[in-house]
DNA sequence: GTGGTCTAGACCACG
DNA sequence: GTGGTCTAGACCACT
């Protein structure tokens, strides 16, 4: 688990390490049934609060993505990638309803959209 | 100036004034060296505090949209327009690069990016 | 009289007119007995409030420049040229010695302010 | 962190605050990574409000001075030393500018103002 | 504990 | 009338 955590963002931590976890997820590292760190090792790992990494743990709890067995540890979910997916599917739509919503305000049609999105991928 | 404020959006209400204004400047609405409303008067129409306006246009200004004189009032700045596009086009194409990010994630090509965006167009 | 009112300065326009006509008396401009045109006259030339020309013209009798005669107008005082340069050196003190205070606080020494103060010099 | 405000001053409290955390940082008082106060700590030492504190804070950030961290603090920037020097720098010629105006206003030479500074420094 | 946002008042200087 | 500064509270999210 090679997480990478940054105090600087104006993202919270617990989102980052959520979002990482996700990621994980969808790039096939993290399998169901997979055990995750326990939150007082990736505390440490990571140098941030347990409760912390015990937000996050409850966040993926809550979607769905793994299972937290007292005694035992936290695991990944059957759902999970189907999940994962679904999540970063919606966020993507998200991001390009955002920007027809600007490009509509700066009075834009959706082929400059496409010819934009064509500049920004070969600068990438 | 019709400014729709909500108070349950994760967006300050600052920041939604600054967007509607920077939104007017855009559209035309507002031009170089009209006048904006008071901020105590802008403060009764959408029944938010003196302080809450008084922050939007400190932002204004400080982003050069704006020219606040102290006992005279606000003013359109000269070079609001090119900013306001300048602003809203950055904007633009974070979520654009947001997007390309994502569907990386999700191993989409390009052309899937474009497919997701016709569709969403047509929903909209 | 030929004053230039900014109203973009951050110097209130009352202290912008007591500083000009101060300045005409220092250059010779307006010399003891001359008569100052009436507040409202000067007011209308300068396209400000009457208030405004008014707050200048009492800050100037108050500081013993002028003196002004219910229905007949305002006259320059005779000490005035000695009050207006003496003003101007306690204004250039003020910032030399604000000068010294900043260069102490910069571990500059006397000499390294009198380079500075050459180099200013040089490009102006 | 022995800051004496006052209130009777021309200059805003939180302006005060700006420049003494200014001058610490000049000092070495303050170096690049150190915590500052919180703001509620400071306003309490300060016996000012939590929003003056706030502002002072808001404004070193804004000049990349300090770096504030939500749910954690503000920290010292890498750049502030460099900073607050050319602010200082840029600080003192404003003043010394104003001081050559002047002087030209009175018709004096520059070596008189050089007699001038001599005379103010063996004062202090 | 930290900062981020917001409210409902207040007094001041400027015009 | 205008903005500039300030106070003394409040609730929220993050650690």
């Amino acid at each position: 688990m090679n997480i990478i955590i940054s105090n600087h963002s104006d993202i919270p931590i617990y989102q980052q390490i959520v979002d990482h976890i996700r990621q994980n997820i969808v790039d096939g590292i993290l399998s169901s049934g997979d055990a995750l760190p326990s939150i007082r090792l990736l505390a440490k790992e990571l140098s941030v609060s347990v409760i912390t990494t015990k937000k996050a743990y409850e966040i993926l709890e809550e979607q769905g993505y793994i299972k937290t067995v007292a005694g035992k540890g936290s695991f990944v979910s059957k759902q999970s990638i189907t999940l994962a997916k679904e999540h970063k599917t919606s966020d993507l739509e998200q991001h390009l309803l955002a920007a027809i919503d600007i490009a509509s305000e700066l009075h834009m049609s959706k082929d400059e959209i496409k010819d934009l999105l064509d500049m920004l991928y070969t600068e990438v």
